[in-house]
DNA sequence: CTCCGTGCCTGTGAGC
DNA sequence: TGCTCACAGGCACGGA
């Protein structure tokens, strides 16, 4: 599952070896993605146009292409994109091929079919949905303050479905909210007003040191994740909590729990992420 | 306000 | 072996 570090390595990636080239021709081999709009527009759309640059805003792709058009894409669960630098026969999951400029394709593969793309012709960039989402922790106005102001608006939130609401921040998913949460020894039920400046310190610490460390080991390949040569990432080996329940808590020893809470599997170190909290509330 | 369930999909793996 | 079913979880939406 594609989550903020899986996503900006394939954006770096697509800037290495798709920024200039032009599509040449699209080929979309099922629909679900397009959100009704048929492809034959989306594809007249595209076609003939450059791709100028690729950017990421939380978990959302952005190809800006010539003339002020702009491709949208989320890849949801399991949706990857796969660069060749020649011709290749479409695959089982294939959903869409972009044929660009030199024989090189772009290859939008989804098993669950979850993804979606969307264009945007000659938009305010500002009310585009990746821009109306919440602060992107690698972004520069995403700091210690701001991250407290969030906080403030969200006191009765507890800190996991708040960290996944992409509307407060934007790229976090299931496994790097477990990873943060144990890297800041918080348990995830905690109430965000519960929480003291020194536990607030420690979590947007561990959340960019989470996120910074998933990019550097190019992404979590637990199940579906490749980066768009195919490759698996490292951060799986770096897990301390996602998918270890009934394992030993490499820091305590005590066993890893699993709970449903917010509708996914939660995981944590009930010892190290204590829920009870008699400390002094940080708002005071 | 906050949480929870459902739908969108299909593969995987546990248990019988 | 082969079947069923929970689970995987990003996001939108409706309802408690």
């Amino acid at each position: 599952m594609p989550e903020l570090p899986e996503v900006e390595c394939i954006v770096r990636d697509l800037n290495k070896y798709l920024k200039g080239k032009k599509i040449t021709g699209v080929f979309f081999i099922f629909y679900q993605m397009l959100q009704g709009v048929s492809p034959e527009v989306f594809g007249r759309e595209i076609r003939g146009e450059v791709i100028q640059e690729i950017k990421r805003r939380g978990k959302y792709i952005l190809f800006f292409l010539s003339n002020d058009k702009i491709l949208e894409v989320h890849l949801r669960m399991t949706g990857r994109l796969y660069y060749y630098s020649n011709s290749v026969a479409p695959e089982k999951y294939t959903g869409a091929v972009f044929y660009l400029d030199g024989g090189d394709e772009l290859h939008y593969q989804d098993i669950r079919k979850f993804g979606t793309f969307r264009l945007h012709v000659k938009q305010d960039l500002s009310q585009l949905k990746p821009y109306l989402l919440g602060l992107d922790p690698l972004e520069d106005n995403f700091t210690l303050n701001s991250f407290l102001e969030i906080l403030k608006r969200n006191p009765g939130r507890k800190i996991k479905p708040f960290l996944l609401d992409q509307k407060n921040i934007a790229g976090m998913g299931n496994i790097y909210t477990d990873e943060t949460l144990f890297r800041a020894g918080i348990h995830p039920q905690r109430k965000v007003n519960s929480l003291t400046l020194q536990e607030i310190k420690k979590l947007f610490e561990s959340l960019l040191s989470t996120l910074k460390e998933g990019i550097e080991c190019r992404g979590t390949s637990v199940s579906d994740y490749r980066d768009i040569r195919g490759q698996e990432g490292e951060f799986q080996k770096r897990l301390k909590v996602y998918r270890r329940e009934g394992a030993y808590c490499l820091r305590c020893g005590s066993t890893i729990q699993r709970k449903l809470l917010a509708g996914r599997g939660t995981y944590f170190c009930p010892s190290c992420q204590p829920l009870s909290c008699n400390k002094r509330r940080w708002e005071q």
